[in-house]
DNA sequence: AAAATAAATCGAAATTATTCGATTTATCGA
DNA sequence: TCGATAAATCGAATAATTTCGATTTATTTT
C-alpha cells in the first residue's frame, strides 16, 4: 500500500457527506442504489456523484452497474488495509 | 466520538507532509523535537508549524513544552479510537 | 539587559476541493 | 424507435487549504 494510496483513502474519508454515503451503505448491508444515495442527501445529484468517484478511486467503494442503476459497495479490503497501517502508529 | 472529531482526524491524515511527520515520530520511539521535525522537511517553518497545529487539533499529536522546545508525541488513543471507528465499516 | 534561538501567528498568494446547473451517455419500457 | 429515467461528465463559481515571508512571543544564554 503506498503513500499515493493512503492519502487518497484518508481524504475521501474526511468529509462529512462521503461518512454518511459510508454509514449508510454500511446500514443497508453493506450495499446501496445509487438512487438510494441521492434520494438520502439533499445536495445536487451531480455532487453526489462526484463524492462517490472519489469513494470508488480511494477502493472505498465498489460500483457494480445494474441495468440503469448502479449498486455501490462498501470494499472491506481496503477497510481493512488503511485500518491495518494506521494500527502502526498506535503501537 | 462525534462526527465532526472523525472529520478532523481524517483531514489530517490526508495530506502527505503530515503523514511524513507522524511516520518519523513513530520510528522515533513515539515523540520528536519540534527542530528535529523541521531540520526534516524542505518546507517553510510556518508551513510545518501550521501541519503540526492540525494534528494537534486533531488529537493525533500531544505537544509538550520543553524550554524553548517542544515535545510531539503520537497520541496512541486517538488512533485507537479512530481505527475502531474504521473497524465498524469493514464488519 | 541584550542577543540569540525555537516555535507560533499573521496576512497574502497560489492551489485544490466543493458545489451547482446544464448537458451527455447509457439503458429501459412503451 | 422514441420518450423516460439513472447516473456521469463538463465548466464555472465559491470555499477551503496550503504555502510562504515577515513578524511576534517565549525562553535561554551571554
Amino acid at each position: 500500500m503506498d503513500v499515493k494510496k493512503i492519502e487518497r483513502i484518508a481524504k475521501a474519508l474526511g468529509d462529512p457527506y462521503r461518512l454518511k454515503i459510508i454509514e449508510a451503505i454500511k446500514k443497508n448491508d453493506g450495499w446501496m442504489q445509487c438512487g438510494c444515495i441521492t434520494d438520502m442527501l439533499t445536495i445536487a445529484q451531480s455532487t453526489i456523484s462526484h463524492h462517490l468517484k472519489q469513494l470508488v478511486d480511494a477502493d472505498l467503494l465498489i460500483a457494480e452497474k445494474d441495468g440503469r442503476n448502479v449498486r455501490y459497495i462498501i470494499n472491506k479490503a481496503t477497510f481493512d488495509e488503511y485500518t491495518k497501517f494506521l494500527t502502526l502508529f498506535a503501537n
